[in-house]
DNA sequence: GCCAACGTTGGC
DNA sequence: GCCAACGTTGGC
């Protein structure tokens, strides 16, 4: 079982919209970066761990844990001509972007990015680095046990 | 709003 | 294939 960190801004997608979502499941759309879909597509299986984190906020930081409860399936809003999220190069036969469902956990309390930083047992943290931006980053079993123990 | 850092695009 | 220009991310 693998863990992961996957960010989004609260206005277009917050822990209370995943909270209230139907299963409070949500496909993760949206990811217009090769790496982050990569991760998605390659190397996420069902039930590897999930840190819901917001960014562009003010606080950002962790505010749930979630799963990953399906399999990689082509992002719906790459067909969708009025979507921000529309990809003109993007076919039906051939799709470029790929998701995964995140299901809720658990709704935690906020950890920010502040304190995040303060633990040395997070320095190592990929999003902590200086200039990371991917929006879906890999967490250490050791990082995730770290957080989860602060969450409880 | 600023700006550093990064990814992508496109001309050559 | 290089690399400058541009657009985006995201913390502050």
């Amino acid at each position: 079982m693998a863990y992961w960190l996957m960010k989004s801004e609260p206005d277009e997608f917050s822990i209370d919209d995943l909270v209230a979502a139907p299963k409070q499941s949500t496909p993760w759309f949206g990811v217009r970066n090769y790496m982050a879909r990569n991760y998605m597509r390659d190397s996420m299986k069902v039930g590897d761990g999930v840190l819901f984190y917001h960014s562009s906020c003010e606080v950002p930081g962790i505010y749930g844990l979630a799963k990953v409860s399906s399999t990689p399936y082509p992002d719906d809003s790459q067909f969708q001509k009025k979507s921000p999220y529309f990809d003109p190069k993007a076919k039906r036969e051939e799709p470029r972007w790929m998701l995964v469902d995140v299901k809720l956990d658990r709704k935690t309390r906020v950890m920010p990015l502040s304190e995040m930083r303060e633990h040395p047992e997070l320095a190592d943290m990929i999003t902590l680095k200086k200039g990371n931006r991917l929006s879906i980053t890999p967490v250490t079993p050791a990082e995730w046990k770290f957080i989860a123990n602060l969450l409880k």
